[in-house]
DNA sequence: GACGTCGATGTGCACGTTCACATCGAAGGT
DNA sequence: ACCTTCGATGTGAACGTGCACATCGACGTC
């Protein structure tokens, strides 16, 4: 329909030359605000650019360049709301710096599962990975197969062939944990995640550190697999013994489950039991009762990871990162320790 | 390192070529399943690949064949449990497809927001749309400026310049609405999504439909945004007056905040009032009282929307896409109307 | 006024892949 | 035994862009 661009083809910086009546090079410069152009050159450039529609073909320059523009998230579970929110924020930051965001999901926890994404992503060729998946065994595969391109954690894994932000979950469990001791509790079991994702560990760490330095006797944790469901699961389970006064479970979604057993059970939260969560998802402080839990930036934490890795692709000195250290948030599922066990009004 | 790729680059197929003693055409042959390759020849060319460790060039192969297997995903709120799950859906299927997947979110929702989105997609030479944004004015700025690709709704919007599923958000809606009406419930108040979005618009008209078959009064709707903040907000707005016995939450967040602040106020759910959500978020089952809701299969929908998309994009007969209706979840959050009207016992 | 400098622009090639066409030998029909 | 057909492979060009280098005129310097 244009006659400018007599193929069927999209228009190419050569048609635009054309129009505008300057070599095809020209047009190249002005795409990239090259300075010496002089501005009446430039202008007819982009009103040919205007009048063809022309749009700069995005797999010659990457051809060319060597360059994609596009950066991998490698993620497990992007449903979750954790997850999901730090990647959104990735994206916006992502674009934001003219980059392109590729994800994938890693269907199940099996190398074959993780290679699979890994692969798809390298095919991509991305020029840079922030991994949002952290299971443990994701960066023994990573380890395995190098990427070739600068990755980025989201957790803080302890290795050194990348870098990795540094949300201090430790210290995040570790708060929750002293938070129950000092309301007077004695008796506190960790409902953990699954032992091979990073910050399921570094929580259940946190937790162990707390107990530890309180000098107070361990409950063996329950290792979740952080659903609601779980998380009632296991509130059935720990009702039939009864021998706790405190829960500190890695999610929120645990401990709402949780919560829900309880009160199945008779269970007053937190008359006779405290809980507390780990993440404080939106509607942590509308559940009966609001629960008290920790807060965690996820946005922050994917802007982050963005910055880090562009910083690390332009050459440019990595900047040191600082801790981000998440927040207590007391609501109502708290409470002093009863003066007597639950169990004697069982 | 390697030194059957002389300089720094990654092997191209001349690389692969050369190793394997053959033209750089017979390993393209290999590469895209050619039928005549003599399979002794192909064992060669594999391995001369695996030697190399060749990956094909994405870039290159997009600017010859003018594909680039990238289907773009414009979404608004991510960070929702519902279009996270349809997007982690379109990834797996997408992936599973040999497609790749860029989402670009809409920063606000004014109409440039929505533009940039889009035009980071499109410049990105995506093959196919997703649209899981459901604001109708998202709808308006695709129909101004044409992507001159297929594109798919997640929703139904009415537009025939696309396809859509056919979620039937209004059967939900009015079963939803319905249920409320059987248990006795005359003065029902529906707490509504903003109605700038094609989802909460359904959901709405599907509640009006299901008022008016009874021929109740109708109380006038209220504008939320879909955070569990607001349904609180609405819920400390609504006790001032409780001139109803029930209320519809366009989604469960809303229907959550909105059970908190009856709490607070005194209100027992579902004694006093019932409540009824919408999504059936995993939580749902979990919080006090289990909600009622309707369950929205969102995986499925992020599936269908990409078999529908690739149908399109390969030619083939559009299939014809059975209605997927919402099931009704009931849980302990409704119950009979109360004999009395609540404002005689407040 | 000759010469170097520099701003503005043009020319040709390279990137890695696929496509259209060419080549060559073996199998098969008459 | 000759021609046709077809399987298996090779050759050269093209896709749209950016880079290295060339060109050309204007300006300032000695």
């Amino acid at each position: 329909m244009n006659p400018d661009s007599p193929k069927g083809r999209a228009p190419s910086i050569r048609d635009v030359a054309r129009l505008a009546e300057v070599s095809h090079q020209t047009v190249s410069r002005v795409l990239n605000d090259h300075p010496s152009i002089r501005p009446e050159t430039r202008d007819r450039v982009l009103a040919a650019m205007e009048t063809l529609q022309y749009r700069p073909n995005r797999a010659a320059r990457a051809l060319v360049t060597s360059r994609s523009h596009t950066i991998g998230v490698l993620a497990s579970t992007s449903t979750e709301y954790g997850p999901a929110t730090s990647i959104a924020a990735i994206e916006d930051a992502a674009r934001e710096h003219g980059y392109y965001v590729n994800t994938a999901n890693i269907a199940d926890a099996s190398p074959e599962g993780i290679a699979d994404a890994l692969e798809h992503l390298m095919l991509q060729a991305i020029e840079g990975l922030v991994v949002i998946a952290p299971q443990v065994r994701v960066f023994e595969v990573l380890a395995g197969a190098p990427v070739g391109v600068p990755f980025v954690s989201l957790q803080s894994t302890g290795r050194s062939d990348h870098l990795a932000l540094s949300v201090d979950q430790v210290t995040g469990a570790r708060r929750a944990t002293q938070h129950l001791i000092n309301l007077g509790h004695r008796e506190i079991v960790h409902l953990a995640g699954p032992q091979d994702w990073i910050e399921a560990e570094a929580r259940m760490r946190g937790f162990l550190d707390a107990i530890g330095d309180a000098e107070l006797d361990l409950h063996p944790p329950i290792l979740g697999d952080w659903s609601a469901d779980f998380g009632y699961f296991a509130g059935r389970e720990l009702l039939r013994h009864r021998d706790f006064t405190a829960v500190f479970a890695a999610n929120d979604q645990m401990a709402i489950g949780l919560m829900h057993a309880f009160r199945d059970g008779g269970l007053d939260v937190p008359g006779d039991v405290s809980v507390v969560g780990f993440d404080d998802i939106p509607v942590a402080q509308h559940v009966w009762p609001p629960l008290t839990t920790v807060y965690q930036d996820y946005r922050e934490s994917g802007r982050r990871a963005v910055a880090l890795l562009l910083n690390q692709l332009h050459g440019e000195q990595v900047l040191e990162v600082e801790q981000i250290v998440p927040r207590l948030v007391v609501r109502g599922s708290t409470a002093e320790a009863p003066v007597r066990h639950p169990v004697a009004r069982a």
